[in-house]
DNA sequence: CAAACGGATTGACGGAGATCAAGGCGGCCA
DNA sequence: TGGCCGCCTTGATCTCCGTCAATCCGTTTG
């Protein structure tokens, strides 16, 4: 097999076979903006990681060395104050990256939701292949402003919106977040806790759960299962979602 | 002064002249990454705009035509819920840069909160001077990077902070955030009203009093006026914002 | 299969902060 | 100089949601 460094066309050939070529959560993410034969360039300095369900990624205060690309499964990002209340962040998946809102400590914590596989890339190495590859920090800043976009949606439903208004927001968001598990046709699955979605929308897991049963006596939701539900109205959802009631 | 023209030293002193030159926002934006000699590029496509107290900027959902950065002045960026309901998800300040976190269309609307003066570009003028100037791009991906840590901290207070704990962290990062007023020590300039910082903490305007007047009858601060105060117990008031109490 | 366990649901109660209402205070203009 | 207006403060009451507690339910373990 030495025989291949000779040959240039085989040499291409391990190019193509490169994990990030295989990648299937490319599509998704920044990496998307880099060509294929630039892939190898990725492929030099990303290093696979896998996690099992809540397992810790990074932990807020820690040095940030390294920056992350979710390539499967979910992944919850948050903070803490001295006495344990915690506010989640974000839900991540498949394409999104960790380690955007990071200066030279980590700002945030992140573990595992369920299993979740994750490349991992030294900061410095990172640094250095953006600078050669414009069309990856431009990929970077897009997703950095859809982020802060998010993020000032977030701040209005923490700010703003009741309980039902929240929880409705957060069943007509989720779905379209995962790009690996599109769901069927308003069919929402929760991959996260009770206690996660009361830590993500600024309730208790009691009034999350109260507003749920409530949504699915008015028949707006069905519950499926502890994990699953279907929007029976998406119509009535919106409405409730934006205050409209 | 037509022969200016053919004179090399005298057309670099014109560069030298330029509005973005003698800018007193500069160092502290965007624009401090580009070289002197960058600066007649931005010149060409920057148009002054100035704005009086309470005058518009942008408006949530219209075309995002413009970017904008604050040269002197303050500006408050809100969301609107059907009913009326505020959100307010920043307040900017000299050298802070507006729509970043935009799309195909504003996502937020913008208003002056004092007498402001903005350097206006054309969005597709600026993509188009970015891509010329990696310099630039790589600003903006930091201070969106900023952006988005700031925009967690938010998160956390909109989500987990009592009323009291909300005060308290407003108070101390505020003063830290407009570079052309360096609060004496301790001292804060509160350059919005009441309704403005409830809105922007998720509050009502009588929490607001309630808490400030609170913490002033236990020593915390001192109330010089109605939009200046002092902070009295500096630690006192850290150990607050974090919940320590 | 029973028991134990973690997460979710449901109910009763209480409190932080919203709402409603009544002044207070300073700035502006006639 | 006085009256008006916008903004702020203060008080009384209400309410949504948090807290506390009991129970349920599916899963795991011995």
């Amino acid at each position: 097999m030495l025989e291949l460094r000779s040959l240039p066309t085989d040499c291409a050939q391990r190019r193509q076979d490169s994990v990030c070529s295989t990648c299937g959560a490319r599509a998704f993410s920044v990496c998307s903006s880099l060509d294929p034969s630039d892939l190898a360039g990725l492929d030099a300095i990303a290093e696979r990681v896998t996690l099992k369900a809540g397992e810790s990624l990074i932990r807020e205060g820690d040095p940030a060395v390294h920056l992350f690309n979710i390539t499967s499964g979910s992944v919850r990002i948050y903070k803490l104050l001295p006495d344990g209340r915690r506010q989640i962040t974000g839900f991540l998946f498949a394409g999104d990256f960790v380690g955007l809102a990071t200066g030279q400590d980590y700002a945030f914590s992140g573990e595992a939701i369920e299993d979740a596989t994750l490349c991992r890339f030294r900061k410095t190495d990172y640094r250095a292949l953006i600078r050669e590859r414009p069309l990856l920090e431009e990929a970077l800043l897009d997703r950095a402003t859809h982020e802060l976009a998010a993020a000032q949606n977030q701040m209005l439903l923490l700010g703003r919106k009741t309980a039902q208004e929240r929880i409705a927001s957060f069943l007509l968001d989720l779905p379209t977040r995962d790009p690996l598990r599109p769901s069927a046709e308003d069919q929402v699955r929760l991959p996260m806790t009770r206690s996660e979605i009361a830590d993500y929308l600024g309730l208790t897991i009691e009034t999350v759960s109260r507003v749920l049963t409530k949504l699915k006596t008015t028949g707006v939701i069905r519950l499926l299962a502890l994990n699953e539900l279907r929007i029976e109205q998406p119509d009535r959802l919106r409405d409730i979602a934006e205050g409209e009631t």
